[in-house]
DNA sequence: CGGTGGATCGTC
DNA sequence: GACGATCCACCG
């Protein structure tokens, strides 16, 4: 116990050093406790404990191995059914294309076993939805990139409100970093945080749901490095946002989010672009760029406008249009033109269904 | 863009 | 009659 306790605080010690050191430094307090052994116990075999009988039928598997897809490449946890993170590199020729999730389909990721597994029955009338993390809005330029962002190794229960909402607007964010930083890379995954209990003990409690027990996570992160272009000795833009798994209004900024890339490191564990020095040659996000999501007016108008796109019939079209207005927003210009040639083109097709001609 | 759920139809 | 796949309508 003893020995234990002198081993875990050398290795703390060593850890606070430094981040870029800490697998050295590790190494270094490991090599040192075994020659302590040896000094000690002189009778203990001279093996290390990896020659060992210890090693004789295998270590446990974690099952957290780096797992790569057309773009995206994530760790799979295989006690909550659900990606410890997820990373991507998005640049503005991946969210431009023909690929659309109309004929993906979320289903369970082919490379998982399927004891560690979530499917869509974990997820069907659980009261959450399946949130992307790697987001198929990300690649439109290759359908079997989106189709494998459906597989659900990249999916968590998410909040609907909050995946519609709030992250779809960081999403698009981030795809608008594009336009201003020719490389952005992306990393995304769930949390389960603390919580303060009525004791006011300090716990970490998250529901399961399904006969999988898939792991619903008090939090989303999102960490965010963007490159100017490849010749720039401009620093890095670099931004940690922490989300709760919960409606998030639009009188919420996105700055409001943000944490410290240490203090996201320490809640998930990770360490997040271990060969950049975030220290020295990065600089914060919201300082060089707006992190400013798309505010209530610009989010109806804009999927307003899809959705006069793909109506079928008059009156879905009026339908969307009354939405509009009820919200209190005055269309724009596009989108009255839009309902403008929505309306004779869904009033011609509509005139000849009754007169019993095909549509079209 | 991000999702859900119901109706329908073929299959075993 | 239960199921899975597909199409369609809908919501924020």
């Amino acid at each position: 116990m003893a020995r234990a306790f002198t081993s875990s605080t050398r290795f703390l010690g060593g850890f606070a050093l430094g981040a870029a050191t800490g697998t050295v430094t590790c190494l270094g307090v490991l090599r040192l406790t075994q020659q302590q052994r040896r000094r000690r116990s002189p009778a203990e075999p001279p093996e290390t404990v990896k020659e060992s009988v210890l090693q004789e039928y295998g270590f446990p598997l974690t099952g957290s191995e780096i797992r790569y897809y057309a773009n995206h490449v994530l760790s799979y946890n295989q006690a909550m059914r659900v990606p410890r993170w997820v990373i991507e590199h998005i640049s503005q020729d991946k969210t431009v294309g023909n690929a659309s999730r109309e004929h993906c389909k979320f289903k369970p990721d082919p490379s998982v076993p399927p004891m560690f597994t979530a499917t869509n029955e974990d997820y069907l009338k659980s009261g959450w939805s399946r949130g992307h993390m790697a987001p198929a809005g990300d690649n439109k330029f290759s359908d079997r990139a989106m189709a494998e962002t459906f597989y659900l190794s990249n999916i968590v229960p998410q909040n609907h409100e909050n995946n519609a909402g709030f992250w779809n607007r960081l999403e698009m964010y981030c795809r608008e970093l594009t336009k201003r930083f020719q490389d952005v890379w992306i990393v995304s995954g769930p949390l389960a945080l603390p919580q303060i209990g009525e004791d006011g003990k300090r716990s970490v409690i998250y529901q399961v749901i399904g006969k999988h027990d898939v792991a619903v996570p008090s939090h989303l992160f999102k960490v965010i490095l963007a490159r100017r272009n490849k010749a720039s000795t401009e620093p890095l833009a670099v931004g940690a946002f922490v989300v709760p798994n919960s409606p998030i209004s639009f009188s919420h900024q996105l700055p409001e989010f943000q944490v410290s890339i240490e203090d996201l490191e320490k809640m998930s564990g990770l360490v997040f672009f271990p060969r950049v020095n975030k220290t020295k040659n990065c600089k914060n996000i919201c300082e060089v760029d707006t992190c400013k999501l798309v505010d209530f007016i610009e989010f109806t108008q804009y999927f307003a406008g899809r959705k006069m796109k793909s109506a079928r019939t008059l009156h879905r079209l009026e339908k969307v249009m009354a939405e509009v207005k009820e919200a209190g927003i005055q269309p724009d210009d596009y989108l009255l033109d839009l309902y403008k040639k929505k309306k004779e083109e869904l009033s011609a097709s509509e005139k000849k269904m009754l007169r019993g001609e095909a549509g079209g």
